[in-house]
DNA sequence: AGAAACTTGACTAAATCGGTCGAGATTCTA
DNA sequence: TAGAATCTCGACCGATTTAGTCAAGTTTCT
């Protein structure tokens, strides 16, 4: 399981929304900064977010982005899926129930398949569990983990 | 979560190893036919089999191949492991443990990848718990589902 | 000796990935 | 109202990966 490079952008420039998140609205330009993201290539995968629903835009002058939804409302399964596509392929509905009368080899794609779906569902449970919140929150604990460290005295 | 073509080939030639477990060896030939594989994309696949202790091959005329391990013994993640290279990436140990003073991206990729981390466990914990014999027995289910069944008599 | 099988490594066509680019549409501000 | 800043849309591009082919071997049986 590999996220592809788009993939982790798009978490990465959601992240940035996230932890900005309210009524206002930033900039392509500043999110590709701060992510060290290739500003022509975030363009197009805030683009892609947008046709998802996950985010809206400002044109203009004063324009850029904001999350169209809650960060607490956002699952990471959602993201990847709209992102990457599909995590459960369809393959599988090809033979799907008929289950009888099978060639070997497909009585074995089918086998295998099978496995596969539950590969799937583990995925998707996890990344189910995860909200963009639940990541943000994460980051801010790495950011800042020496506040109210003890050995911080002057 | 997509099986690449050759991985799916892979299975389904030690599936039919498995399913034939025994000291005689069968031909790629045979197995390409009975799969619908193309036989010189097979033989690439069972080399690399073979490299990977999986299998054992006997050349000459009466050549062919057949298992090197007991199918109750080989797990679905060993094989995957082996010909779609490690499941878990290595990418995480980039960062892995300074976990501070990080700069935004980098605390970024820090909080996905740790869920991308659980997602590689609960593939793995799914693969691991298959063996070839887990998915024998199924091949067998499906393959023959009528015998047994109250509507099958004459 | 010859046929039948595995072995090895180079090669290729097509798809995907990561990214760039140009030209346009919108909106703010002076 | 001009111009600058910003998002928008779609085409394009080079590198890598994937799926598969091929040729020339080597080994073994008969």
């Amino acid at each position: 399981m590999k996220l592809s490079q788009r993939g982790e952008y798009a978490i990465q420039a959601l992240l940035v929304l996230g932890m900005n998140h309210g009524p206002e609205v930033i900039r392509i330009k500043d999110i590709a900064k701060q992510q060290n993201i290739p500003r022509r290539f975030l363009e197009q995968i805030l683009n892609d977010l947008k046709s998802g629903g996950f985010v809206q835009s400002r044109r203009g002058v004063a324009g850029g982005y904001r999350l169209e939804r809650l960060p607490e409302e956002i699952s990471l399964s959602e993201i990847i899926r709209h992102i990457e596509g599909p995590i459960e392929s369809s393959a599988s509905s090809n033979i799907g129930d008929k289950k009888r009368n099978l060639r070997s080899d497909e009585a074995a794609k089918y086998a295998i398949n099978f496995v596969m779906q539950d590969v799937r569902s583990a995925i998707v449970g996890v990344l189910e569990a995860v909200t963009l919140s639940d990541l943000c929150r994460r980051v801010l604990e790495t950011q800042r983990p020496i506040e109210n460290s003890s050995d911080y005295i002057i």
